[in-house]
DNA sequence: CGTTATTTGTTGCGGATGTAACAATCGCTT
DNA sequence: AAGCGATTGTTACATCCGCAACAAATAACG
């Protein structure tokens, strides 16, 4: 039974990344094509559609984001005039981003779009499949928010960081 | 009931995103800390260990990995001194590549580390949870494979995008 | 054979990404 | 209120990535 080879097709992280990689790549096309709109981009874009109104680290901490990425889709949204920042008056660190008349204007044109790419996806399941899917990735969901790190923030000072002393490749002169 | 929102908590290449992410990020600082590795040299020498002796194309099938990203995962683990590329003598475009014996060190290093953290994550799972994990990636691998194009090849003027191509290697001693 | 199309793997290039460092602000403690 | 750590968001830098172009080899087809 447990053989000293790691059988890859059942590896959890392995099986996961093709998956989503694989999707995520079909589902890019959508509004990469059509709005030239990055991943990053999209992901910035549905989320103030949904929440109307949200800082960026509430969107990095929603959909797995690193601060990086998403300060970088909040100018190149905001060059398009799809977004607008506005001072939060409580705290000035914050900025209260939400979409124009434009950005929802697009989202409202990739919603649709986003539901007939999904059902087109689960239309091949079988019902029972389909049910063990949702459960499935609802479990996996809720074991995985509870350990992951948020990693936005700055890594704890107590560890020191200093990957246990790699220093480079096996490779002598 | 049909909102003009998209709940992104419960579209699918959001979900599986959020999941290959966050697992896979905390599962790299195992073998990134610990090796010095890459994504793609993990991946690479993960396929190797397991099947012992393939060409770079055939991996870039397995693992959903970009061919030029295959490309430079076997220069840099080839520089350290972990795989070796032998000519092909049927064919001279293919570079047969394995691990050498410091490459299966490293390897059967990894492997423990590996399933030990996939137990982490399970465990914390109740078994029909566990269950419909299986059963719902299984389902989903069977409906992306049979779409997804492998994407390794130079932009198909027809039509050949198949993905299912993939046979398998010889399974070693 | 000779010509053309396809496959295998590498590389140049522009663009995307994460790490680390940073300024500004907040809040907690003294 | 002054100091100090933590938080929010941006930026410089180095690295990583995929597309397109490419050389070398093979396959397909007349």
């Amino acid at each position: 039974m447990t053989d000293n080879r790691l059988a890859l097709e059942t590896f959890l992280p392995y099986r996961l990344n093709r998956l989503a990689e694989a999707v995520s790549r079909d589902f890019s096309r959508i509004y990469k094509e059509r709005f030239g709109l990055t991943r990053p981009e999209w992901r910035l874009l549905a989320t103030l559609g949904q929440y109307g109104m949200m800082a960026a680290t509430g969107i990095g901490a929603h959909s797995a984001m690193h601060k990086t990425k998403v300060s970088r889709a909040v100018t190149a949204l905001e060059k398009r005039r799809w977004l607008m920042r506005e001072a939060d008056t409580q705290d000035r660190r914050v900025e209260r981003l939400s979409l124009t008349r434009a950005g929802e204007d697009a989202y409202r044109q990739l919603v649709p779009l986003a539901r007939e790419f999904e059902q087109s996806l689960l239309a091949r399941l079988a019902s029972p499949d389909k049910q063990a899917a949702r459960t499935g990735l609802d479990a996996l969901e809720s074991i995985i928010g509870s350990t992951a790190k948020s990693y936005q923030s700055t890594p704890p000072i107590g560890d020191s960081g200093d990957a246990a002393g790699y220093d480079g490749p096996a490779a002598p002169a």
